[in-house]
DNA sequence: ATTTTCGGTACAAGCGCTTGCAGAAGACCC
DNA sequence: GGGTCTTCTGCAAGCGCTTGTACCGAAAAT
């Protein structure tokens, strides 16, 4: 291992100017050959500067944690993509780990982000000593969250969905929505306040028990085949429902979207990869993931305490899952 | 912050014997009061140690790198998902980076699992200071690879899926191979050795261009659907060619499996989720990571500098999608 | 009673790096 | 030519922790 003191050495220097120099400290005047002495003796003895050593003596690690409730969740992924290359980009490592605990160890990360809720009480003593930063889906509309969040809204997303499918004539709209967890039925007042405003009927699958969320889907979507008025178009609250959905309808030998029009809400490349491409609504994950770790940065490096909410639009995404219903079906029979 | 200064003050002992009790050194005795008090005091001010100090003086960061050349690769996940686990389970932080330029860095992890590959210039330049493990498919039959690295037979693999559709009276049978890349070509050998075992006959849809994964399964069987004798089943090569020629298939109204039996290789819920619900064979990729942690753990912890390959079995996971041919299609027409 | 042993504890030297401060040389002004 | 600047560089004190070694008292052995 090479040290600053060994290139302090090969350079006639003290290790304190090679310090200086390999740092680009440019308060401290250094003489332009000395400079280049120092350079080439740390080229030529491929000094690599011990990370710890600069962490315990600045109190900064250069890494940032990067902690999740849930690492299937098909959007981590894209979301841990785009923080790696930010972080790297920004010379921070990254960190990452499902318990809160792995952070706690003193001064093994300069901040963290946490992915799919706003809040975790772990997380938030965490906060009391470095910044943090939150990321995931909001129940509310518009940016009615705390500080230090990035985030999207799941109520819009509900809400602009349906508004898609009423602007293309449906007039009995399905959501199927899995288990009957109160903070997801929470976001089912996006899709309840788009089918007031647009005068329609909403039919609401919630509460079903099964552990698979593929076989939720399925089962939900047949239960909802049998109701009167059966509708025309479904809304599936993720990748894992709608795809489950579509396997019903596969085998009821429903067509899509002829006789069925489906969206879903989600961003992955799970449901384009079904045998009709559904369209979505899509939230911005990659997108939140590199926001946040800039916010994160800043407050790191530039000392900022908080900032505001950053809420991220909803794209609508659209393929081939979703028409307007044939007039057989769009009256009620 | 508080120091193990901060203890022995409040113990009335030096720094050194707090630092002793608190990591359980046992060669050295220190009397059960003191035990008491000095563990007492620590818990009251809420002691954390800092790991950059102690990584300092012992020379060991206590992390490990995970780095891998795609992090959308479908099995990436549950790779990680396993590493993580085991990694905390055995008290060391997980570093990832699709980077190995990351982990160069003087000291910042103790030791790198290598996803994906079996070799990489660059870290095999960083497995002369330290422990590397490789992890991936290989292309040989059985456990032909070079030490330190945990792998599974995609030549089985192959081999192992063509027997399963040979054993159900398939005499024809499709390989989807998607790109032409020479290092996945490889991987068709043991496609063509279970062809040749058991006297079938192979046709191999390959050099597909197309970007996306998906696409490339749906050209690929759009093909394969045109040669005569057309196959009565087919083998793809990842979840995202199935998926595509899954979707061919649903548009050519070819039914699965009466008309075509299909099955793939890889390991992700992807093509659970199809309309029919896939047959594979699966690679035991999340096993294979906490293999790979297990014996880098041991390589840093233990010295051990080196173990032998080791070769982890393909699975077969049947499910809905291969049946055995209709009479009147399995003699060629 | 003297030596040996050993349980119990403190001391201090690092690990490699950063950084405040002091110091040495030369340039400049009056 | 002595003082004040500027320019350049070295010194050394940490950061918090680990660990080899020295030390002291009391019990055990001689």
């Amino acid at each position: 291992m090479v040290t600053l003191a060994d290139i302090a050495r090969h350079a006639n220097v003290s290790s304190g100017t090679v310090s200086r120099v390999l740092n680009n400290k440019t308060d401290y005047p250094v003489s332009g050959p000395t400079v280049e002495r120092i350079r080439r003796a740390a080229a030529e003895l491929g000094y690599r500067p011990n990370v710890m050593a600069r962490a315990l003596a600045t109190g900064k690690a250069q890494a940032i944690g990067l902690c999740y409730h849930s690492i299937t969740e098909p959007m981590f992924i894209r979301i841990l993509e785009a923080a790696e290359a930010k972080a790297r980009e920004r010379g921070y490592h990254l960190i990452v780990s499902s318990n809160p605990e792995s952070f706690f160890a003193g001064s093994i990360v300069d901040g963290l982000v946490y992915i799919g809720g706003l809040s975790h009480p772990r997380v938030q003593e965490f906060a009391r000593h470095k910044p943090v930063v939150f990321v995931g889906p909001s129940d509310f509309r518009g940016s009615a969250c705390g500080p230090n969040t990035v985030t999207w809204s799941e109520y819009e997303a509900a809400f602009m969905a349906v508004k898609h499918l009423a602007g293309l004539g449906h007039r009995t709209i399905g959501a199927l929505w899995g288990d009957d967890d109160p903070a997801l039925l929470l976001r089912l007042e996006g899709f309840r306040a788009a089918v007031a405003e647009f005068g329609l009927t909403g039919v609401e699958e919630t509460g079903e028990q099964d552990p698979d969320p593929t076989r939720r889907g399925y089962l939900q979507m047949e239960r909802l085949l049998g109701r009167e008025p059966r509708p025309t178009a479904v809304f599936a609250r993720n990748d894992y429902l709608a795809l489950g959905a579509l396997k019903q309808l596969f085998e009821a030998g429903v067509s899509v979207p002829r006789e069925m029009s489906v969206i879903y809400y989600g961003n992955s490349v799970l449901a384009r990869a079904a045998y009709v491409e559904l369209s979505s609504v899509s939230h911005p994950n990659a997108e939140a993931s590199v926001v946040a770790l800039e916010q994160l940065i800043a407050m790191i490096d530039e000392g900022v305490r908080e900032f505001p909410n950053v809420s991220l639009p909803i794209t609508l995404c659209e393929h081939d899952s979703c028409v307007s219903p044939a007039p057989s079906l769009s009256t009620s029979p």
